[in-house]
DNA sequence: TTGAAAGCGTTACCAC
DNA sequence: GTGGTAACGCTTTCAA
């Protein structure tokens, strides 16, 4: 079997097991012949302390949960991938692990039970397809909790500068010397994409260009070939003023999800578009 | 403090929290008016058995560690969060869970530490960056162990069928009337790549169409723009057998890693290629 | 500083 | 079937 701390104090000729679990914690109260020793025969015998027996008693797992929609992650445009990988790798630093888990519809339960189980002591939700009622919930539990791409108010999250990277874009185009810079777009009733509209149009202003409405095309909502969608409209663009462009007022700004449905393919869908 | 085995002991009238356990582990030997006293105290009490506590006494941990190497995991073009997110999906199915590590270099003892805690019950290792003598002692372990797009004698893996894969892509562009069909890989030393020529070669002849060795080139091992440079190099032609082409034998077939070092790339890089 | 003992929440193993 | 008890491996507390 294992080696165990016993072995370890055995080994070391201290008789207490507390005393060999002090120096492997770096607690004082040692004396340093005695640690040296101990420090030493773990060494030798190569011990590793037991994750359940030490975590039962400590309450603690140093692991999060890192949950994505089952959807995306199987989607190779989905970041998650990256973002987790990146997440793992900050967390290691502090000597803390990931469990991964995919959301699926009906599994509302599953991080719940994550926590209560007593595994994880927090947890990263990936994508805008968690339900909010979820989050809202875990959050009233008082569980630690960061969003990635999705924003629900009063829980952290990490978000894409949408406004701006639409602002950074169209400027890029406008200095390489285009001034017929077209907008598409999944859905402007979608948060991620009126803020993108957003830095869009600020960047016409602020380098003199007039916005011109039949230059906006949407496609379908939380459709894949969205974007091919949107483009077919534009080439072959009605007369302007037609319902699909322009500026109409958004429905439920504070309501609409992040980033939409295709989060990873948004960068691909929603770009400045030449003529 | 969250709820234990005790008070649904309590909560059911029942003095031992033994029968508890049994009841929710489906044993037998509990009459049914108990069971059913118990089943609905957990319920009432929304009791969660402690994952520490439970796998303390049980040795077993019902988690599977899954390690990619940090370098690929970052790369949008690595598939391993797709097979990492199926594998989970499957390993739900038979409560299972999955820890999620990035494998960096120097980090040797990472999965070996994750199973001397008892942490996981197995490993899948995906890639062929994780260092064969790594994959060598967890196998000499007795660690369950797969390998993901990675192979070595005596562990199980699951690799890319790269010669039917070729022979089935060049036979659809010879079925659509193609005769004059290259060949671009990274190098031909690397077991993948030819595994794939042989099937590229297969197809031709069973269709009856010659193999001309101008038209394959290799371009540079292990670099991303590798296929790039291949194509250029097959544009450039110089005249045919030139070193760079054809049927050199491969030094190590035995040795050499299965898919190169960018297997994510690898059906961008290396496909049939008309002219 | 060191020694002894209690306890974390579960399951397994006994007798009854 | 049912009930009690021991044990898992560790940390913590409290006397000595």
């Amino acid at each position: 079997m294992s080696v165990t701390i016993r072995d370890v104090a055995k080994r070391a000729g201290v008789p207490l097991r507390a005393t060999v679990s002090k120096v492997l914690n770096g607690r004082l109260g040692v004396r340093k012949a005695t640690r040296e020793k101990v420090l030493q025969a773990a060494r030798e015998l190569g011990y590793i302390p037991d994750f359940s027996a030490r975590s039962l008693v400590t309450k603690r797992t140093r692991t999060l949960g890192f949950l994505v929609h089952a959807r995306h992650t199987l989607s190779p445009h989905a970041f998650y991938g990256e973002v987790l990988s990146a997440a793992e790798q900050e967390a290691r630093k502090h000597q803390y692990h990931f469990l991964f888990a995919t959301f699926n519809q009906g599994d509302e339960a599953v991080p719940l039970t994550l926590l209560q189980e007593q595994r994880v002591e927090g947890l990263i939700l990936a994508g805008c397809d968690i339900p909010r009622s979820l989050i809202v919930q875990l959050k009233h539990g008082g569980v630690p909790l960061v969003l990635v791409d999705n924003h629900v108010p009063g829980v952290h999250s990490v978000v894409i500068d949408n406004e701006g990277g639409a602002y950074e874009a169209t400027s890029h185009l406008i200095r390489l010397g285009y001034t017929k810079i077209g907008f598409l777009c999944e859905w402007l009733d979608d948060l991620s994409f009126s803020e993108r509209f957003a830095g869009y149009k600020r960047a016409l202003h602020d380098h003199g260009l007039p916005f011109r409405p039949e230059l906006v095309a949407e496609g379908e909502p939380r459709t894949p070939g969205s974007g091919h969608i949107a483009a077919q409209r534009l080439l072959d663009q009605g007369p302007p003023g037609s319902g699909r462009c322009g500026q109409r007022p958004h429905r439920n700004p504070g309501h609409a999800n992040l980033s939409g449905g295709w989060p990873g393919r948004a960068h691909r869908h929603c770009r400045g578009w030449v003529r």
